[in-house]
DNA sequence: TCTATCGGACACTCAAAACT
DNA sequence: GTTTTGAGTGTCCGATAGAA
């Protein structure tokens, strides 16, 4: 591939997304408001419907559904504005990427993350859960999504798909969606109808919706096979991977060290702004790293005794309180093979960051 | 040949700051 | 109260590697 949007017509027929604008320049890329499960950890390119046409198309239209979204954070102090001319001389826009000088966007980012990170900021541990939902997801809420019947909210935890009830169980629209695993999205429409009724409240589907996956499936490929297979282990695998959103956010903002500006490329480098100030972040960087070190070292002897237990059992310990609303989602629904190597990805970082949170 | 993985570019969203 | 800005967070393109 060479320039400008690749994207070429849907090869399931799903409305294309725009090659070029009415000027003939390359169209932006058109992103869906939330990608499923699958699709998010594939890093691939979903469908407003559910299932998406890839989960049909690799079977595992069971496991389609929202991923849950972060919560926005909250209460990070920004600098003051530099006001851009009307010509827009300092930004062109997101795409661009033409940025004010570093120093000023160094400075404006100086305050925003001090070293000793303000309690006050408590982006994830706030419960804000219904506020954000409510919010966050209006646009999804304003327009349903075929075959959803509950977009992502995420105190719910668990969106579950069904059979479209409500317009009486028609498959997707023809018109945007014109299945061509029709035969198969047939099977999976059956497929569903053979669960359990899933709970028409949403409240207890943290409960019920594990247990419908633990069904004996109809499902041909060994895909699933494996994916129920490992529905306990990713279960409690997932479980203390979605607490890591926690743990990150704890762990990343005390400490914008290096670790933290690499992680985020949007960052520009701060080493750009002045060798001295470097310097001197670097000693305190050190100085962190040590004490972080020496908790870790602490914690460490505590968390081995814990980790020691079967993951099933701590599956068994998390699943029972229901208390965490990002919890469930990821967790259940997950195919294993995707599963497993996210985790894995998930906990390099928290781990890596974890003494920051002494 | 197909699929999974993953880095990173790009898109979307919204709170904070600036403006009226 | 409205508009603008900056950045957090998401999606997914495209390269790559491994498996079948």
């Amino acid at each position: 591939m060479t320039n400008g949007p690749p994207m070429l017509a849907h090869p399931s027929g799903l409305p294309p997304m725009q090659h070029h604008d009415i000027n003939g320049q390359p169209a932006k890329r058109k992103q869906v408001k939330n990608a499923c499960t699958n699709c998010q950890k594939a890093c691939k390119k979903c469908d407003d419907a559910r299932p998406c046409p890839r989960c049909v198309k690799y079977g595992i239209a069971d496991s389609c559904v929202n991923s849950v979204r972060k919560e926005r954070k909250k209460g990070i102090k920004r600098g003051p504005y530099k006001r851009r001319q009307k010509s827009g001389k300092f930004r062109k826009g997101r795409h661009g990427r033409s940025y004010p000088t570093q120093q000023y966007a160094s400075a404006m980012r100086a305050p925003t993350l001090p070293y000793g990170f303000p309690t006050n900021l408590n982006q994830y541990g706030q419960p804000a859960y219904d506020a954000y939902s409510a919010h966050y997801y209006k646009d999804q809420m304003v327009a349903p999504q075929y075959n959803v019947v509950n977009p992502m909210y995420p105190q719910m935890a668990y969106p579950v798909l069904m059979q479209g009830q409500g317009d009486g169980g028609a498959p997707p629209p023809p018109g945007s969606h014109p299945q061509p695993h029709a035969a198969t999205y047939q099977q999976q429409q059956q497929q569903q109808q053979q669960h359990t009724s899933l709970p028409q409240h949403y409240g207890n589907m943290v409960q019920h919706q594990p247990q419908s996956y633990q069904q004996p499936s109809e499902q041909p490929n060994g895909y699933q096979q494996q994916q129920q297979a490992s529905t306990t282990n990713a279960t409690a695998a997932a479980a203390s991977d979605e607490r890591s959103p926690v743990l990150k956010s704890e762990a990343m903002t005390p400490m914008p060290s290096a670790s933290t500006s690499s992680g985020t490329s949007s960052s520009p480098p701060e080493s750009t702004v002045g060798g001295a100030e470097e310097n001197v972040d670097a000693n305190k960087f050190a100085g962190l790293s040590q004490l972080c070190t020496a908790a870790l070292h602490q914690d460490s002897s505590t968390s081995q005794e814990s980790q020691q237990q079967p993951s099933s059992t701590v599956a068994q310990e998390q699943q029972p309180s229901g208390q965490e609303p990002a919890t469930a989602p990821a967790a259940a629904p997950t195919p294993a093979s995707d599963a497993a190597p996210q985790e894995s990805k998930g906990d390099e970082t928290s781990s890596g960051q974890e003494p920051a949170q002494q």
